[in-house]
DNA sequence: TCAAAAGTGTTTGACCTACACCCATGG
DNA sequence: CCATGGGTGTAGGTCAAACACTTTTGA
C-alpha cells in the first residue's frame, strides 16, 4: 500500500499515477434476462458447477475484461452471449451491489443489468453448457439461489413495475408481430393485475403508435389483427 | 495472469481462490449533493487540485476503502461527510459509470451517489477546504466539469424528476418545519414549471400525512401555517 | 386602505372504469 | 348454431386544470 495524500487524493508530484495506491475490488457484471413463457415472467438462471454455492442457481455473470478496455454494458453483453447465445436484445443497467460480505471469498462488486427478450430468441438455450442454463418464473424460484441474487431478481422486479408505464419496455419482450391479447397480457403478468381490454387499448394507443397490419392470426376463436410498434408517440 | 477455466470462473481446485486471476479496475464513489437555494436546485462540486481535469469541477468523492470492508453506500457517506461535513441525509443510489475511457490515468468505475439536503445543514461548507466546495445551480453548471460528471448530473435530473412523483423525496430537501409555498416550490423547482395551488394542496394532502402545526410564519403578506410531514399514507 | 401573500370553492372537461354488446371463426 | 375468443361503444364517476374568490397580515 503506497501512500497517498490526506484527501485521498492519488500522489501525482510525478506525472506517472500509482496505479495500486488503492486495494481494488474485483468486478463482474451479472445479466438478468426475462421473457414470457406460459404467461409467466421468467429469468434465465444457470447451475453453479463450483463452490462457493456450489450447484445454487445464480445470475448468468463474470468479470468485466479490463485488459481489452471492455465497457461494462459490454461485458454484460458478452457474458450473455457466451453463456446463452442471447445478443442483440433490450438491455439496460439495474443497480451496483457491493456489501462487502456478498461474496465469501474477497470483495467483489457486481454491476447488474436486465435485458429483455422475446420468447423465440433462444431454442438453443437449454442444456447446452454444464451449467444447465434454465428459465424460472418469477414468483417461483428454487429454494438455492446464490450470492444477493434473490435481491437483485427482487429489485428488478420492482424497477420493471415502474417502468412499464412510462416507457415502451414490454415490446422487447413481444416478437415483432403481435395481438392485443399479447400486450395486455405482457402488462397483466408484470403488474401482476388484470385489465380491461378497451381501456388497456384505448391507453396503449394514446401512448404509442401502434400499426395494425393485415396479417390475421388463428385462434380458436375469431382470428386477431397483428400490430406493429412503430415508435413512441410524439409530445 | 492466471489461468482461467473457459467459462471465466476462477480456478478452484484447490480451496483457495486466486484473487488475481483478473485484472480489476478501481472502484470510487462520487456524491452528488442537492440542496434549494435562491429557488434553484443546486449541487456541490469540488475544484480538483490536481491533475486529470486540475481546476475542473468535480463530484466530490473517492475510493472505496477496500481493506476495511467499507460497503459503497458508507464509503459515499465517508467521503461526503469528509469533504463537506454533511451528514445523516437522505442517500441513494443513482447509477454506476464505467467506460474505459472515463479516467485518462487508468481504468476506474464509479458508483454514483446522491444526497438530498435542507439548505441548513451545511453553514460551514464553504471554503473549508482547498478544494472550494461550492454550490451550483443545475440548470447553470460551470463550462469545466471534470471526467463524465456533466453526464451524471444529467441522469441526476432525471431521476429527480421522475421520483418525484410518486416519492416523499421532496421533504428532505425542507426543514422539518415548511409551508406549503415552500413545498410548491420545492415540486416546481424539481420539474421545472409552474403549478396551481389549491390542485397542489389536495393532491399533496391526498399523498401523503401532512400536519399542520399551530405555529405560523411570518412573510410579507399572510403569515402562512407550517406543515410537518408525518409519513406516507397507506392505501 | 392598499399591496402582498396565504388559502378556499366551484366549474369544466378529460380520462378512467365498468359493463354491455357485437363480430368472426371453427366445429 | 353454438362456443370461443376478438373487438367496440357508451354511461357514469373521479380527478385534475383553471380561475375566481376570500382571508390575514404589514406598511
Amino acid at each position: 500500500m503506497k501512500k497517498t495524500d490526506q484527501s485521498g487524493y492519488l500522489r501525482e508530484d510525478s506525472s506517472n499515477y500509482d496505479k495500486d495506491a488503492f486495494e481494488k475490488p474485483s468486478v463482474t457484471v451479472d445479466v438478468a434476462v426475462c421473457t414470457i413463457l406460459d404467461n409467466k415472467l421468467h429469468v434465465l438462471l444457470i447451475r453453479r458447477p463450483f463452490p462457493p454455492f456450489k450447484n445454487y442457481w445464480a445470475l448468468p455473470g463474470g468479470f468485466v475484461n479490463i485488459e481489452k478496455k471492455e465497457s461494462l454494458e459490454d461485458a454484460a453483453r458478452r457474458k450473455l452471449e457466451e453463456k446463452t447465445g442471447i445478443e442483440n436484445v433490450y438491455f439496460e443497467q439495474l443497480k451496483t451491489y457491493g456489501e462487502p460480505s456478498r461474496d465469501p471469498r474477497m470483495r467483489i462488486i457486481t454491476v447488474a443489468y436486465y435485458a429483455l427478450v422475446p420468447s423465440s430468441h433462444f431454442k438453443t438455450v437449454e442444456a447446452s453448457s454444464p451449467e444447465e442454463p434454465r428459465w424460472f418464473p418469477l414468483d417461483c424460484l428454487p429454494e438455492k439461489i446464490a450470492f444477493d441474487h434473490r435481491t437483485i431478481l427482487f429489485d428488478l422486479l420492482i424497477r420493471l413495475r415502474g417502468k412499464i408505464s412510462y416507457s415502451p419496455i414490454v415490446f422487447s419482450l413481444l416478437e415483432n408481430k403481435f395481438t392485443w391479447t399479447e400486450l395486455q397480457s405482457a402488462y397483466e403478468i408484470i403488474l401482476g393485475k388484470k385489465l380491461l381490454a378497451p381501456n388497456f387499448r384505448r391507453k396503449l394507443l394514446s401512448m404509442y403508435n401502434l400499426k395494425e397490419i393485415e396479417e390475421k392470426q388463428k385462434t380458436k376463436g375469431r382470428p386477431s389483427t397483428l400490430l406493429v410498434f412503430e415508435n413512441e408517440k410524439e409530445f
